[in-house]
DNA sequence: TATTGTTATACTCTATAACTATA
DNA sequence: TATAGTTATAGAGTATAACAATA
């Protein structure tokens, strides 16, 4: 591999590329109904995993910056799937926990999502899918927290 | 897995996205020596690929659009790498060809990349590393030309 | 009329720096 | 002084529309 020229489309990074962009055009669609979008879906999902978080671990969590997360709070609390409210003994952080409307749209939502995820995985085995998904939770560490 | 909510950190976009970024931070570094970034070298990879072809040509085989293509050959061509020229024929088309310069940063950078893809691929055992490059391919489909 | 390259423009995602309020 | 949230800003990456040259 080191004289031989691999073709630019076969390089990991192109391969992963679109791989990820394959998934989006099958999710975003999948989850237009909802009102939501895939980031905004994974955020619910983050909120939910650990219970009440502040914005910040949130952020660790999802890998984005914090200042990211203001915006992804901001769309989702005024369409009153989340709301925000100050820590007690701490008031510098915000706990956001996800509304009734939000653990609703959740479940609805987050089975659409599931669905587009065994369409992209559809090519492969199921046996294959499964290494393919176990092998991206290796190379993927863990968020820190 | 439809009833059991599965967290952020575990979505297949999740892991797609982070491995991306994983080996991004692996190959930027790995390709600065040769002061090209990974998508200009995505582009030399392309342009060898098949031969002499046109701007859009190798857009198309990228995925990414023509008007994006003109700023990745304009910054090559800038660093000496490739060199435009009117096709003999149809002179609404540029040929893009790799200089001789273009060739040698193409063949360094490339082992450069390669070895890259190897780091990031390390924590899976050969075998492992394989069938995932292979369920990628799979699930990637080639370009349209 | 259609196609290639180009430019201008805008939109998304992201990160950095600076501000505020709390600690 | 340090931290959480916020705002403003800027940088990538991308796509759409419009234009010039050519077919």
């Amino acid at each position: 591999m080191s004289s031989r020229l691999r073709e630019a489309t076969s390089s990991l990074a192109y391969l992963l590329k679109h791989a990820q962009l394959q998934l989006a055009e099958l999710t975003g669609p999948a989850l237009a109904p909802f009102g939501i979008t895939g980031r905004e879906l994974a955020v619910l999902l983050t909120l939910t995993g650990c219970e009440p978080a502040s914005q910040q671990q949130a952020a660790q969590r999802l890998g984005v910056d914090r200042t990211t997360m203001v915006g992804l709070v901001d769309a989702l609390e005024d369409k009153g799937l989340v709301a925000r409210r100050p820590q007690e003994g701490d008031r510098r952080r915000n706990v956001v926990e996800l509304t009734e409307a939000g653990r609703d749209t959740l479940r609805r939502a987050g089975s659409a999502a599931a669905e587009a995820e065994r369409q992209f995985l559809a090519p492969l085995s199921p046996a294959a899918a499964a290494q393919f998904t176990e092998s991206l939770r290796t190379l993927v560490p863990p968020p820190a927290t």
